[in-house]
DNA sequence: CGTCATTGATTACAGACGTAATCAAAGGTT
DNA sequence: AACCTTTGATTACGTCTGTAATCAATGACG
């Protein structure tokens, strides 16, 4: 079982999903600076996801470079599978009929859905 | 937008989502006794799920009764649109190959999707 | 009328989270 | 050799969450 990721966390993640391995300046430098986040902030950060087993390290001389543990489809694949079953009763068609109806589906993704189902029935 | 519903709160809605009114009591009756909670951890959840407005309550002698003021087919919008945001780019076809892809689809469920989208492409 | 039981309100407390300052070690600079 | 800068570690603190005890009011019962 992956640990969760805060909200917070998971920014730090998706820098170091879409480039590894990073120092924690690098890491600092791609976070949205719409967070105006200290350095500090971002320390702790890394040491978190440290602890909780997401992130690993090795040393560069004196700092680190980090780099996931936790693939992300791994995490996507458990938050997803979360709501499905916190709200849908572990069912995964209801969701797709919920976003469907309340109008969260666009047409592209109905075309796209159309496609994925005739490949899953093939 | 919807005040966030943490996880023991949930349990306490989802009682009051299928039943309402209900007496404190009413609810801690119907509540999975798996989870074993106490009567003032109810009242505490009850508490705090009218705090945030999920909750209303109309006296009914000395003692409430509790009812949803959040319909739960609006937060689950809420919460799958939060988790579509988070992970999935905004767009919800790339869930619903990530969960086909992750075996998390069953043929039970890959039927339903197909009348969906028949439907959804009428 | 006095006591017991019920019930919402208040208070408690540890752990997680968001955000950050401070500290200590260690390498670079003069 | 002395000092500055970088960097991870430690500490801080307010909020939220999970779980609950205690308190105060009020109605029921004898």
């Amino acid at each position: 079982m992956i640990e969760r990721i805060s909200e917070a966390e998971l920014a730090v993640m998706e820098v170091l999903w879409a480039t590894a391995p990073l120092t924690a300046m690098d890491v600092a430098e791609r976070i949205d600076p719409a967070r105006e986040w200290s350095a500090s902030t971002i320390k702790t950060m890394l040491g978190r996801l440290l602890a909780k087993g997401i992130l690993g390290h090795v040393e560069d001389g004196r700092r680190y470079l980090y780099r996931p543990i936790v693939a992300r489809a791994d995490y996507v694949a458990q938050e997803s599978g979360r709501l499905v079953d916190r709200l849908f009763g572990g069912r995964a068609a209801p969701l797709v009929a919920h976003l469907a109806e309340t109008g969260q589906l666009s047409d592209a993704d109905i075309a796209e859905l159309e496609a994925l189902v005739r490949a899953l029935k093939a």
